[in-house]
DNA sequence: GCAATAGTGTCTATGAGACACTATCGG
DNA sequence: CCGATAGTGTCTCATAGACACTATTGC
């Protein structure tokens, strides 16, 4: 394999030649997304080399050769969490929501070589322990308020994260925005939940995402009250505290009419 | 400048290792849409080349090796069409808006080696006259319906367009679809107007994107009502049939609050 | 005059938010 | 008993949509 790195201009590349052309690296990251204690947070893994080592960075990987971008990172989420992605909404067990995100190309955003990363989005409920090949400790969850507010407000705690590696931090804030924003129009909140869930612990997750508290007696008309949305699981409580609350799955609706609005006017 | 296909599978590879990756080629393509009388209209280009030689295609090109991907569909749109591209609402005179769209890299979507294309979305008003690089009939706008329906409809015509080359059918439909769902919330829809332009005018845009009739007098209120949405451009008149109507620019707003609903319900 | 578009007023149904109230658990 | 959470009813206000009505042009 020889691999000569594009440094010249090139001058006799037809506008539709693909034998000619800049050659790229392909990587997948990863936001994946998770709400652990009433806090949003996102995985993040140490970096073990140059650049930026030791700091936290998103996961992800290099695209294989015969590989689509999705399979792409539905095979990084799976080695990083053992989660199982699935896009067409399977009642898969361990499943989690994935989706593409956006895409990063800036010349210098790894100083190494010309790398394009196509982000993807990742919304998984608690359950995993995180694990990144065997190594326990060089993967975890981070509340993303700390990963992202790193310039501001943690000095006097001592536990101040440093940035995070690359363009990783914008990343990371474009896809909780993202997030932010899907679960008012769709049903994507039940993904943070497990199979089952009370409506108070799918109101704790928009409370988590959005940062806001809301009104539980108008929340549950709402959800309940929206078609396709919820439905009853058959099964009929479970202890949260008080009175024992009815159990729901996730409808078949994927977008919300009318949409749940976050406050904020 | 040497380049060896990558074709073997990669066994040595470290996971964060970036000299050594399978090469890929990294192209943008663009969804260019335009209303032009009353109907929502692709830039597409006629292929010269094989594959899908004599074919329309979404117009893109190569990124080069030292340009950022948003750098790189500008470039492509200004060298298609003329128009200068603007993210941070810069009043320029001959802008359009520009967004990145999402990525397509199935192994297989360009039979002759491993492409990743970054889609982008331009939203332009009607004025242009497309051009590429001096060759005036092998590009032109088509009716996004006409571009899409190609299995349905248009037997009887004789005007039935082949389908788009590559997988531009899916690019352009997703983009007509972010377009469709972008002018709901966000000021975009005056990105397909003039620098001035008129309610009424305005309207016609929601309408040939949405491809529904809107009650103009409700759709007036609305507009005018939403803060930051539109300005009075002080100039007063302009005659498109009967009452001179009052002229007006976009306002700073980006997204609007209330959004404008899509009829559908 | 008529036809067309521009713009305003008004009514009604619907939904969001505030909040009183009841229900059912663990202590 | 108390404190917690679950769930329902009701009131008020804002807004979307339907549509009558007036305003101002060209013909």
């Amino acid at each position: 394999m020889f691999i000569v790195r594009q440094t010249t201009k090139i001058t006799a590349m037809s506008p539709y030649d693909p034998s000619a052309y800049p050659p790229f690296a392909v990587t997948v990251d990863l936001v994946v997304l998770t709400v652990r204690r009433h806090a949003l947070c996102a995985l993040v893994v140490r970096r073990g080399e140059a650049p930026f080592q030791g700091r936290w960075a998103l996961p992800g990987g290099f695209v294989k050769g015969d590989e689509d971008l999705g399979a792409a990172a539905a095979r990084e989420l799976a080695e990083e969490t053992g989660l199982c992605a699935h896009d067409p909404a399977s009642p898969a067990a361990n499943g989690a929501h994935l989706e593409q995100l956006a895409t990063y190309g800036a010349p210098e955003r790894d100083p190494r070589m010309r790398v394009v990363s196509v982000a993807h989005l990742a919304l998984a409920p608690d359950l995993p322990a995180p694990r990144a090949g065997g190594d326990a400790n060089s993967a975890r969850w981070a509340p993303v308020d700390a990963l992202l507010d790193h310039d501001g407000g943690f000095g006097r705690d001592g536990e101040q994260p440093a940035p995070l590696a690359f363009d990783h931090a914008r990343i990371l804030g474009d896809g909780v925005e993202r997030a932010r924003s899907k679960i008012e129009y769709s049903s994507l909140a039940t993904a943070f939940c497990p199979a089952e869930f009370t409506v108070g612990e799918l109101r704790r997750v928009y409370e988590a995402v959005w940062g806001v508290a809301l009104d539980p007696r108008n929340f549950h008309r709402k959800v309940t009250g929206t078609p396709g949305f919820l439905v009853p699981s058959g099964g009929t409580t479970t202890r949260q505290g008080g009175r024992p609350a009815q159990l729901f799955r996730a409808g078949g609706a994927t977008v919300l009419n009318p949409p749940m609005l976050r406050p904020e006017v």
